[in-house]
DNA sequence: TGTATTTGACCACT
DNA sequence: AGTGGTCAAATACA
């Protein structure tokens, strides 16, 4: 029988080729570019949740040998040869310990003076454990998206309040969303006013910025070394042709909302100082506190605002994955070999 | 009553 | 064997 995880698997490959097939019958000359655009962005998003499923599931999708993955690539094995599943009365589950190495991002958030928690950081989080730490004074708390058996979202995040300092909360998250990306795409597919996109983002962004205020000062991020960076993008695979604009910021919206916005929550973050890997928060992105939910969309104006800030992030993970939108820039060679299955390993 | 949290137990990893 | 991550039943809460 299967479980919800190998069915929202197989729904995504299905959907997959689905699109695939309807994206085939679009490819007359006559058929918007738009829609041939659109139907893309949703193939690859189905790929690429169906891959995150397989990435933590214990199955190893990348090809290349990293030495930071969570795995072998040799070990490309079907989480059913678990030996809790067999002659186990239990779930059938494969429940992996994560080794530090498969974390995608650490995060840790000052609340100022309040001790009340570490900040919404715009999703919705569901806490499924808490274990004391050898060595800790504080507790660890295990989170995971409150969508993950509705949606499939597998993002995780673990929340420590320091030893050192109480007030700070050290947040590691693994995972990305993919809880809001779907809606993320329709909205992408429906609307083309971008600059209406931008108004209405900006309303909602004055809307909680009170909501942000009320959280205190002194909030400050810290980006934490990426161990695999490559976790954050497993299947990172380039937009297949850019001729437009339009359709370079679909691929960038679609690809924030999914690996940045989900990675690297903080993401709207503003870097503060060239040299510290410290980001302050900045006011103008703060809309994305408390109702950067499910359904919220970002535009892509909001996001080049993210993508083009100051090169100085380059020192840190963000950073650099915040410069890969200018692949708006980048030219593929008509022999760039699309068809070959290695290339989206 | 549905949803979220708590918490002890289980299990993988080192 | 110790430690950390996850599960799931019990409990709390709106």
């Amino acid at each position: 029988m299967m479980d919800w995880e190998q069915k929202t698997l197989l729904n995504e490959l299905t959907q997959g080729r689905e699109l695939t097939n309807l994206l085939r019958k679009h490819l007359h000359p006559s058929s918007s570019p738009h829609t041939r655009q659109a139907l893309l962005e949703k193939i690859l998003f189905s790929y690429e949740k169906a891959l995150s499923m397989l990435n933590c599931n214990g199955f190893v999708v990348e090809a290349k040998p990293t030495g930071n993955t969570l795995e072998s690539p040799a070990s490309v094995i079907a989480n059913n040869s678990s030996p809790r599943s067999e002659g186990s009365d239990k779930k059938d589950v494969f429940k992996k310990r994560k080794t530090s190495s498969g974390w995608t991002e650490q995060i840790r958030v000052c609340s100022g003076t309040s001790l009340e928690g570490p900040l919404d950081d715009g999703y919705c989080w569901r806490k499924y454990g808490q274990k004391d730490i050898l060595g800790s004074n504080f507790p660890r708390g295990y989170y995971r998206c409150t969508h993950r058996h509705s949606r499939g979202c597998l993002a995780t995040k673990q929340v420590q309040r320091s030893d050192q300092d109480p007030s700070i909360f050290e947040v590691k998250y693994r995972g990305r969303h993919t809880c809001n990306q779907a809606s993320q795409l329709a909205a992408v597919t429906t609307k083309s006013n971008h600059s209406r996109q931008k108004q209405q983002l900006e309303e909602k962004q004055k809307q909680s910025q009170e909501t942000f205020l009320s959280y205190g000062t002194g909030l400050k991020v810290k980006t934490e070394e990426l161990d695999n960076r490559e976790n954050i993008f497993p299947s990172f695979t380039f937009p297949v042709g850019s001729e437009e604009v339009d359709n370079t910021g679909i691929f960038v919206n679609s690809l924030m909302e999914n690996d940045i916005m989900g990675n690297l929550s903080p993401s709207f973050l503003s870097p503060a100082t060239s040299e510290s890997n410290y980001f302050s928060v900045s006011p103008c992105h703060m809309g994305s506190f408390g109702n950067l939910g499910q359904n919220v969309q970002t535009s892509e104006s909001d996001l080049t605002e993210i993508i083009s800030a100051p090169t100085s992030v380059t020192n840190s993970p963000i950073g650099e994955y915040l410069d890969f939108p200018s692949l708006d820039k980048l030219e593929f060679d008509s022999s760039f070999p699309f068809d070959n299955p290695e290339f989206f390993l």
